[in-house]
DNA sequence: GCTTGACTCTGTACTAGTTACAGGGTTTAG
DNA sequence: CTAAACCCTGTAACTAGTACAGAGTCAAGC
């Protein structure tokens, strides 16, 4: 038996976040002893270390949801179920880093009009490209 | 004189938005018609697409701030004080673009352990992998 | 002059994913 | 027995908005 203190060293896992995966239906209800302490096992401990995981690699509670119901239903899922979730996972992580790619190679582009002089800030071509949005700055 | 609708539209910013960016002080409140209602300027235009543009490269809202207070005040603030913000803002893009290819390629890694096959998802090793976080998947 | 529709006003609640804190009860170690 | 350390609940904060309800206002058409 696990309180939930014990759950969150165990795991890494904040202590309040814990809660919180319960509110939203993450982690179920556990037991709970007489004077209302919540009462883990191995399983909840097996699950929230899925779900640490799964965050860490970017999952969302909801995509994480149907991971984990992937594996409570039995025999009515597959392995092909398990690998479009990921895929489509993969994907949305390579638009992101599109996105930031295309920030990135833009906000170098701006960054090189400006010297960097001690000149003042005012008149500094950074801002101006960010008020005016001129030809060159595109 | 531009309604809150009008520099919405003008700008195409949401117009609750625009009110939203006031409460931060982001915007600086308007002047009131005698029915209350903002009344904007060409100002006003002019700082609002600022926002709107520094919001598309990633700028959080304080760094904006930080952004267009260097514009306001007279003198005191230099280009080199623009450029460090913006190459600290381009260090916090690549600093999450390199986050996240390291989370594709453990994805990508964890998914290529499944053949996708119709076989039970309960059995499937992407799902293990993020349950026992065994020795191959590390 | 009046009605109607489009606009604006305010306050409030919602989103995701936590984190933190207050005010109370409980358990445990000395 | 007491004090520290834990747990409980509800609630607010964070970021960057979005949405909606209920009330007031403005402009156009008749």
């Amino acid at each position: 038996m696990l309180t939930r203190g014990k759950l969150a060293t165990e795991t890494g896992c904040n202590i309040e976040t814990i809660r919180y995966y319960e509110a939203i239906g993450l982690m179920p209800a556990p037991e709970r002893t007489a004077a209302g302490y919540r009462s883990y096992n191995e399983e909840h401990l097996r699950r929230l270390n899925f779900i640490q995981r799964a965050r860490a690699l970017g999952f969302t509670s909801d995509r994480i949801q149907g991971l984990l119901e992937l594996t409570d239903d039995d025999g009515c899922h597959t392995r092909a179920d398990v690998k479009s979730l990921t895929e489509a996972h993969i994907e949305d992580i390579e638009e992101k880093i599109r996105d930031l790619q295309k920030i990135k190679r833009r906000l170098r582009q701006i960054s090189s009009f400006c010297d960097g002089s001690s000149e003042s800030a005012a008149s500094c071509p950074i801002l101006e490209s960010l008020f005016e949005d001129s030809e060159r700055s595109r």
